[in-house]
DNA sequence: GTGCTTGTTGGCCA
DNA sequence: GTGGCCAACAAGCA
């Protein structure tokens, strides 16, 4: 589930627990692959005592900031089935939890049904190097039309579903907001990139920044998206285009499933 | 049992 | 070296 937005709303979870300590670290698996390359006993005693102060996201990725004086980060990656919850009182413990920070009132935790995500961990004065290397936001400057064109240009063998899953040029779009972006955009999902006019790469930036910016306000508190969002229709058998009413199709495009209308983004145009 | 899955990575190949 | 493709990762679900 978790791409750009729904990472915001996770991150936003956690919040009820700011500006208080962290009491005790729990980590049930130890040896999960979300820990890979972190030392476990590190992620201990690093939060241990220390205050939530703040957090972020980028794309899919969250910072969340621990210590008096910002000292300590914890990097999460919800991967495929990853999410954030808090449990007042007394805590059981689930088959997923992965990592849970006890406060006085409150637990903060992590689970990963797929165990696909990732545990990162630094301390030091600066935010850490795998934070600030991301690639720059989809709503920032530097995320500009003549980006996407380079971009397209480079990858112009690949179909436009497999690039725009490509995170170092679009952060935070997943499998359902890169169908939503090619949707609105009229593009068919298998065209090439090197096949875009000028006009079309243009309507592409402009498209992907929108969705970005309204796909965080739009979400209600299912997680779904209004019916006049393809998202609303992709899954259903027999769905149809909130367009045009056409019949939506459903294929492997870019190795990922992918949904179209056939009308609205024809193969040619 | 089979065949999917809202993500990422590394190996293979052209 | 670069880019495209795909299996693998792990677990749940229909």
């Amino acid at each position: 589930m978790p791409e750009l937005a729904e990472v915001e709303q996770s991150r936003r979870i956690w919040n009820v627990g700011l500006g208080e300590k962290v009491l005790e670290v729990i980590v049930p698996r130890p040896q999960d692959r979300v820990f890979r390359g972190v030392a476990v006993s590190h992620l201990q005693h690093g939060f241990t005592g220390k205050v939530f102060l703040d957090s972020e996201t980028r794309g899919k990725q969250m910072l969340f900031r621990f210590g008096r004086r910002g000292k300590v980060w914890l990097g999460l990656h919800l991967g495929m089935a990853g999410a954030l919850r808090t449990e007042p009182g007394l805590l059981e413990i689930r088959k997923h939890d992965l990592l849970v920070l006890r406060q006085a009132r409150r637990y903060l935790v992590f689970s990963d049904r797929r165990h696909l995500g990732r545990v990162l961990f630094h301390q030091g004065e600066t935010p850490p190097a795998w934070w600030t290397r991301l690639p720059p936001p989809i709503l920032s400057d530097a995320f500009d039309r003549d980006a996407v064109a380079a971009f397209l240009g480079r990858r112009k063998g690949a179909p436009l579903k497999a690039v725009m899953l490509m995170q170092e040029r679009f952060p935070g779009i997943g499998n359902w907001m890169a169908d939503e972006i090619l949707w609105r955009s009229h593009l068919h999902p298998a065209i090439r990139g090197r096949s875009l006019s000028n006009r079309q790469i243009t309507t592409l930036h402009r498209t992907t920044r929108q969705v970005c910016a309204a796909a965080i306000g739009a979400m209600n508190e299912n997680w779904e998206y209004p019916e006049t969002w393809l998202f609303a229709h992709r899954w259903e058998d027999g769905g149809r285009c909130p367009r045009c009413h056409s019949g939506l199709k459903r294929a492997i495009i870019g190795g990922r499933r992918t949904c179209w209308c056939p009308k609205c983004q024809p193969v040619k145009r």
